[in-house]
DNA sequence: GCCGAAACCGAAAGCCTTTAGGTTTACGGG
DNA sequence: CCCGTAAACCTAAAGGCTTTCGGTTTCGGC
């Protein structure tokens, strides 16, 4: 006991096992982490802020794969287009942890930074300041909703034979596997048009 | 002790402080609800199916609200809008239930109707079967994740000094109030008109 | 070489979910 | 009217979680 030759923890380390938890099973838990690490539960805590500070280390983690030089291309339209899948790829890679980092608040600077520059893209691009915030929401609920949706198709509804569902069952097998990835194609598409729509009305 | 003249717990008392219970706190726990009621934890386990019983009775409960009439209107895409905005308003009623309700599976009889209802709409209306799911699905993000933002802005969003985000601190103050119903008006036009497109191309 | 800081352990408080067995009351059939 | 069964509640407990605190050993800078 005591202090060890080589350290067991750092937020490195508790970062990777949280998130190879939240694969597995959709959740993680301290004394989880702790185990996997070999060490005791309360050490945790002298490398993060509780709980809530490893939720933020695995948003930190997931967001560090969307790409943000996809902001700085042009037209404003394909860079905020190419950044919403970059930003739906990101997320996708771990779809159990949605839940979880759709919950708390953003505190992530590499995440606020990336909202940043969002922003400005689209003032730059003439947009009026209080259009730029609804627009950057409706993407944001488009691409993590559909990003939930990957996380199976049981997860979202639950059939049963008590409540007959004939059409909603032929419509959900009708779409097959893509799923997902249809729904998130059909509402950029739609929010495309729209936003384009906004900014030079009839164009 | 034993059984009390008159009973202190039922499912629809249960439901109530549960949703009492989260409209403060945006989180509810079966000792909590055993206290508000005068009862002992274990007790509330002879009514219920555990703690996500109550997560589902609380689906049903704010679901309720949604009209289902509306799914009979006509044409289509009218039926549509109305049906979106009076979901979004059972869900506005009640916005810190939300999280709550997105991350686990629907088995409630009463909302799997509604998707069936739903369907059967935009099937008679024309769409190919593949596309109906992919819609509904766009159109679900876009009531939720919308219907999420009521929870106040601070609860998305927390800037600190440390990370200067200058524009998005003023994106955010211009849209002002309104601003998570911005972002549903936003979304609901596009996600219409895109869907307009799709079953008449051009037209 | 010393001393403060860092990293870990052990233990504990206080919450939670869920199950099990015991006790009293209500209700319906004989 | 009586009696047995089922319902509704309580007490108790197991096992998990988050978080804090004090103690112990090791590291690193001076």
């Amino acid at each position: 006991m005591g202090r060890p030759r080589t350290p067991l923890l750092d937020r490195e380390r508790i970062t990777t096992t949280a998130l190879q938890l939240v694969d597995e099973q959709g959740d993680f838990s301290v004394p989880q982490i702790a185990k996997r690490l070999g060490a005791q539960t309360g050490s945790v805590y002298h490398h993060v802020d509780g709980r809530e500070g490893i939720v933020e280390l695995l948003r930190e983690r997931v967001a560090s794969a969307i790409d943000p030089r996809t902001l700085d291309g042009t037209p404003w339209d394909s860079a905020l287009e190419a950044w919403a899948r970059s930003y739906r790829a990101a997320f996708a890679a771990h779809p159990k942890a949605i839940p979880l980092l759709m919950t708390s608040p953003v505190r992530a600077p590499r995440v606020l930074e990336q909202y940043e520059r969002a922003v400005a893209l689209l003032l730059d691009a003439g947009f009026a300041a209080a259009e730029v915030m609804p627009l950057l929401i409706a993407l944001e609920n488009l691409v993590l909703g559909s990003a939930l949706d990957l996380t199976a198709p049981e997860t979202m509804w639950e059939l049963t034979e008590e409540t007959p569902t004939p059409r909603l069952a032929e419509a959900l097998a009708a779409v097959g596997e893509g799923r997902a990835d249809r729904a998130f194609e059909v509402g950029l598409a739609g929010f495309l048009a729209h936003a384009r729509n906004l900014l030079t009305p009839g164009a």
